[in-house]
DNA sequence: TTGGTGGCCAAAAACGTTTTAATGGCCTTG
DNA sequence: CAAGGCCATTAAAACGTTTTTGGCCACCAA
């Protein structure tokens, strides 16, 4: 038996009283082991494990002044790419010693303003997030309380903070150069509100695609926005594209829930893919290849992006006086498979 | 301008100051509004905002004795089924204003005693766990420190727990001899550990549609035990019973990722489904549907798992006096598609 | 022996909140 | 008019750590 006493926990100091130490001592012994004689250090770690203690982390929180949990805020926990993003943070964080708090804004403002406030609550050491505007303000809000933030698949506009994103831009010149390649001369972008940066970014890089292969891209490219980036929305823009009229050659989205509801929205239509339109999507998840016509995409580094970041940031906080600020850009690849495999 | 000092975080005692009255009245006002008067009140909300005041989570919760926060730890956040029943869990919390603090086992005995140990250090005022096998002890250890533990998609075995399940004995006799009808004499289950229960009562539903068919399940139902449940160990599954010879006449898998794999090795060996092997997951995850040939699966409640879970939780925190501990116990429900379409 | 040095530990203050007991003022009631 | 009771508030103690300060002791060199 070497359980505490059930319900009540036990503090430090009552494994000082046991060990015949001062509760500083167990303090020490916890946080600077090489500060305490080896004979005093076991027999108090031997009282620890006798008696079963825990840490209680609210109280080191409060007299350190900072806690060992980050906050993570995520816009859609639903999409494998954030879930990857959330593995790899979560796997380092782990490692790290460090605990994580998830916070899923599901795109909407006030969540994310409510997750907020609870990781200021809880005095997180830091904050992942991939913010879901372009309004800076809140995170200064973070910011100024002293929380490090370290932006996750979107470039930092200020030297003095991490990011951790991917290009892209060059990867929706990819996709769409890709598209062309196989013949497309008509290309339909399908996205998620523009207000969303790689939304944006992906058009800009789909639009330098299509002029640099001498199309008009306000002619050549055409944008359908959806309201939301999942499944149901692609399949509702398949419908929308097919109610339309003529079909573009190709279909770029935005990202590969949206290209798998188009994917089954064109399916179910009659249409085939490729033949009757190529499509691309965005990210590579695991289930683009296990599709109905498997998909091409463009992958990206997620898991690493959830490690890096969660490294940089904790840098940050551990190492606050020799760490250096990086945006670091990964580049996409692109993934060719079937739907785009040319006629 | 509304934000306080830049850098220190301001304290109650700042609030009470600034407003003219002490500490324990602000404190009344965060806590309990309707014992202060309501002019008093006011003015500390107001006081509240202009300084940007927001409460020291950790310094409440060593206090009054309990957090606002609570654990959640799955097997698999790379499997839908978990992301979804995690967000049922975050839009309740978030709701009752809690936070979630995410564990991510991976099946990892090791890890999700980490994962354990950091929850019991948080302090977290319940615990949401789908346990990764059936040893009973570890969670008594948790309990035993007073924090409410409900079961997720796992039976309570004591009465004092609550847990909220899906009746996975059910399910599989629906996948099996929904199988049978189709006109299968014999089927593969390919399943994960069947140290894990899921896998191991989706079997013994099998084993009694099989039987109920007049069928002996020792020779009817082949079951092959792979190591994990993702989509690669799909296709390792796929390629092991296309090496080992004859083909049941229908496969039965324990969720859909492996499922989703196990297509997608069928098909690349050159085999149709159902043509020539018919196919059944189980978890109705979104891709099910959208999948080379349209998979036909299991429906679990998951979200409502998730939501459900979090309010039993909660209650028996805030209302330990009345909470009346409860197993819940949905139905699953069979979704049939094309990859068990009749030949 | 003496003065200095360094290792190990104890004592005590502090972190920001919640909570309990005490206080004062006001209203009701006899 | 006095006594009692209620309401709003305050003062102070407590929660479990971490951290700083200082003290004791052993050891070594002069």
């Amino acid at each position: 038996m070497t359980t505490g006493s059930a319900g009540s926990t036990v503090s430090i100091k009552e494994v000082a009283a046991q060990a015949g130490v001062s509760p500083g001592t167990v303090s020490n012994v916890l946080n600077r082991p090489h500060k305490v004689a080896s004979e005093t250090r076991s027999r108090v770690e031997q009282v620890i494990r006798e008696l079963g203690f825990v840490r209680h982390g609210s109280a080191s929180t409060l007299r350190a002044g900072h806690s060992r949990t980050i906050g993570l805020s995520v816009i859609d926990i639903g999409n494998p790419f954030f879930t990857d993003v959330a593995a790899g943070v979560e796997d380092m964080a782990s490692e790290l010693g460090y605990a994580v708090i998830l916070g899923n804004s599901s795109g909407d403002r006030v969540k994310e303003e409510r997750n907020l406030r609870v990781f200021a609550e809880q005095r997180v050491r830091g904050l992942l997030i991939t913010p879901s505007d372009e309004d800076p303000r809140r995170l200064d809000v973070i910011r100024d309380r002293g929380i490090s933030v370290v932006l996750v698949d979107h470039p930092a506009h200020r030297p003095d903070q991490c990011s951790v994103a991917v290009n892209d831009i060059t990867g929706g010149r990819m996709a769409a150069s890709h598209l062309l390649d196989t013949g497309a001369a008509t290309i339909g972008y399908v996205t998620g509100p523009l207000t969303i940066r790689q939304c944006l970014d992906r058009r800009s890089g789909a639009e330098q695609a299509v002029a640099a292969a001498g199309l008009d891209p306000a002619r050549a490219l055409k944008v359908v926005e959806m309201p939301a980036m999942n499944a149901k929305a692609g399949q509702r823009a398949a419908e929308k594209l097919i109610a339309g009229g003529r079909l573009p050659d190709a279909i770029f989205c935005a990202n590969d829930l949206l290209a798998l509801g188009l994917l089954r929205g064109m399916l179910q239509a009659g249409l085939r893919v490729p033949d009757d339109v190529a499509l691309i999507g965005y990210d590579d998840i695991d289930f683009a290849a296990a599709s109905a016509v498997s998909l091409s995409s463009i992958r990206q580094p997620t898991y690493k992006l959830g490690r890096i970041a969660t490294e940089l940031l904790l840098d940050e906080c551990d190492n606050p006086e020799s760490h250096a600020h990086q945006q670091i850009m990964f580049q996409p690849e692109l993934v060719a498979r079937e739907s785009t495999r040319r006629a």
